[in-house]
RNA sequence: GCCGGUGUAGCUCAAUGGCAGAGCAACCGCCUUGUAAGCGGUCGGUUGGAGGUUCGAUUCCUCUCACCGGCUCCA
């Protein structure tokens, strides 16, 4: 037998031919083999029961993904299994590893509930327990179709007739066998923590004219610490819900009576918009758009014109009145167009930039709304930017540099950046569309901005530039959009008198900074678990006289602070002080003030921070001067820590 | 839209074919209070809606609306 020379580590180790990764690990001594979960074999991802070949080897524990994924790739292996020992006449559709997890959707004859899950892992931990080796085998494509067609396996089936290899992998545990490529951990008794969390409906590729199986999803750890933690994280996102922060916050509501995915702010709710708003105008005007405000209802005739009625009917309202059909606007940019188009343009006056906070309607499957997250009726912070080609670049630029600004300023540091192409279903030649997407790469590029290729993703009149946000528990969110768009200046023969004073054709920039108003509103609340800056709290600070011969003193100290722009409301009610503390920080209000005798003759407040600290004595005048300054600089801390 | 689940007082939840309940909130009163729930009392429901089965339905069935978790889609 010969020896092969493998290089692992910086060192160079040799083995009889024949050797597993495994194998190797034992011999070389340089860590147990307990912290190893898969490895790269040359480049190639393999489990660590394979052969070894001559060359470069690097041992992977769980900080490496695909390490991670080929764990709880058999973690959905192992639910397989004890899936079809529970449920014999079971189809298996795919099981792979996603991000923090894994799911597989099986064909079962009967019906899972969530109840039927402990039982399932309970035979999980049995399959692990028998510590089953996973044997990596190597079948004939024909043998694999005959062994899967005569278990009974529709799926694979389909998935074997569509492979174009000649050979595939299975991999087999015990008395069961699956399809796939893997690579899998040696045996099921390495598979330590796990859960099963939930039970969905999915359709079998994703189509919704295909059978809809049973999708459970799990998840599964190296450290029952990580396992705890990621069910901690969990149980935080549930705390930050939106929808009951704004339950609990008293900021807005649905409505049964009044149709699924419409919002109602309430008061509290509708400051806390109000701020988001100003603020939006304000930075516009800053860098040049004009604010402009469009109607909700236009004639079908226009969205004839901008291509809407073939390619985004599905999404619309539309109805008839007097023989004329109308459409409630699910988007803004016909309006802006014919504003534009009121007088002649000049190339001097480019780029014209118009802003509108836009509240659009969009048809949305009843299936899919959730909270603020996902509603029928929202309103974008819509621009459209009408200018020369050769500023599509720098405009571009621009309207991302604009639009990284206003993330911060609410809150959020960490992107991703998606470029986005033409999709099937699209306005417009091959040869706009090429041009489009190659301006909106300049410009990513121009910037040094890291993206990555979404392709098929874009708008049916254009290709974008997607923003999405990390918010405080790593989770992303849609953000910014950037659309360049040659296709609508045409369908409205958008034209401008050029130098050579003949008409030239425009370009239309189409962007969103925070988008949905509702979803970063809902996003916002998320990130923050519901305590918002000062600057955004819609209530800054809560006033809590001890007694009722205290109320003038609050009342006074509420009216001196609402003067310089502070929202301060006096707690009025006949409680305790420790309820009427309790109340305000449910409510997240960033201060509670409170005033009794010592306030009142010493005429200063008592400062409670949300943290809980407790500072007396301090004067009206001091807190008020650090209130402005959080506001003035849109602070993201406000505790107080003297 | 599809699959599964849920819907009972403002909120959180009991009652599973036999008189619809509790805690909190609200209201009234007492307490005049020092940093996350003071005490007592009162009010509150066509059990999401419509239809059906039954002597009798919150409970079982059908339809419908809304919500939750997904699929798909998207700002």
């Amino acid at each position: 037998m010969g020896r092969l020379r493998i290089r692992v580590g910086g060192r160079e180790i040799e083995v009889p031919s024949g050797s597993t990764v495994w194998d190797l690990i034992g011999e070389w001594g340089g860590g147990s083999s307990q912290e190893y979960i898969a490895a790269r074999l040359n480049g190639r991802l393999v489990g660590l029961a394979e052969p070894l070949e001559e060359g470069e080897l690097e041992l992977l524990g769980w900080e490496d993904e695909e390490a991670r994924e080929v764990y709880r790739h058999t973690a959905a292996h192992v639910m397989a299994q004890a899936v079809m020992e529970l449920y014999p006449e079971t189809k298996l559709a795919i099981g792979p590893a996603i991000h923090d997890g894994f799911y597989y959707d099986f064909d079962i004859p009967v019906r899972i509930t969530p109840d039927d899950l402990p039982r399932i892992e309970e035979r999980m931990r049995e399959i692990v327990g028998r510590n089953t080796p996973l044997i990596r085998e190597v079948w004939s494509k024909e043998d694999a179709l005959r062994y899967f067609k005569d278990q009974g396996q529709d799926y694979k089936v389909e998935i074997l007739e569509e492979m174009g290899e000649e050979t595939v992998t299975v991999y087999r545990q015990g008395g069961f066998v699956d399809l796939c490529r893997g690579p899998h951990l040696p045996s099921t008794g390495m598979l330590k923590n796990f859960k099963l969390l939930s039970l969905a409906g999915a359709y079998w590729r994703g189509d919704e004219a295909r059978p809809m199986l049973q999708r459970i999803y799990g998840t599964a750890f190296l450290e029952r610490k990580d396992l705890e933690d990621y069910l901690h994280f969990l149980e935080e996102a549930e705390r930050r819900d939106h929808r009951r922060l704004g339950r609990e916050m008293d900021l807005f509501s649905f409505h049964e009576e009044a149709g699924a995915g419409v919002v109602f702010y309430h008061p509290r709710g509708a400051i806390l918009r109000g701020i988001i708003e100003d603020f939006l105008k304000e930075e516009h005007r800053k860098r040049g758009y004009q604010v402009v405000v469009t109607p909700h209802l236009f004639k079908g005739e226009l969205w004839e014109i901008s291509g809407h009625m073939d390619y985004y009917q599905e999404n619309m309202y539309t109805f008839e009145k007097d023989g004329t059909r109308y459409v409630v606007k699910p988007m803004n940019c016909p309006g802006h167009i014919l504003i534009y188009k009121t007088k002649p343009r000049s190339y001097r006056e480019m780029p014209i930039k118009f802003f509108e906070l836009g509240t659009v309607y969009r048809y949305e499957r009843s299936g899919v709304l959730h909270g603020l997250m996902r509603v029928r009726g929202f309103t974008q912070d819509d621009a459209h930017i009408f200018c020369r080609e050769d500023q599509i670049e720098e405009q571009v630029a621009e309207a991302l540099d604009f639009a990284f600004y206003c993330l911060r300023t609410f809150g959020f540091d960490d992107y991703e950046v998606y470029l986005s192409t033409k999709p099937e279903k699209a306005v417009g030649s091959e040869k706009l569309w090429e041009k489009a997407t190659a301006a909106l790469q300049r410009s990513l590029e121009s910037m040094n901005i890291e993206y990555q290729w979404d392709p098929g993703e874009g708008v049916f009149y254009g290709p974008k530039i997607d923003v999405k946000l990390r918010d405080a528990i790593g989770r992303l969110w849609q953000g910014p959009t950037i659309q360049a768009d040659f296709n609508l200046p045409e369908r409205f023969d958008l034209t401008y008198a050029g130098p050579d004073n003949r008409p030239h054709r425009p370009v239309m920039i189409h962007r969103v900074v925070l988008a949905g108003i509702e979803r970063f509103y809902g996003v916002l609340l998320e990130h923050y678990g519901g305590h918002l800056p000062f600057w955004l709290s819609p209530i800054q600070v809560a006033i809590i006289p001890i007694a009722d011969r205290h109320l003038d003193y609050a009342r006074e100290v509420e009216k001196k602070m609402k003067e310089r722009g502070i929202r301060a409301e006096v707690d009025e009610d006949r409680q305790t002080v420790g309820m009427k503390i309790r109340k305000a920080q449910i409510q997240k209000v960033p201060f509670s003030v409170v005033v009794g005798d010592r306030e009142v003759e010493s005429g200063t407040i008592s400062v409670r921070d949300r943290t809980g600290k407790d500072t007396r004595g301090v004067t009206l005048d001091e807190f008020m001067r650090r209130a402005e300054e959080w506001i003035a600089q849109r602070a993201r801390e406000s505790v107080w820590d003297c």
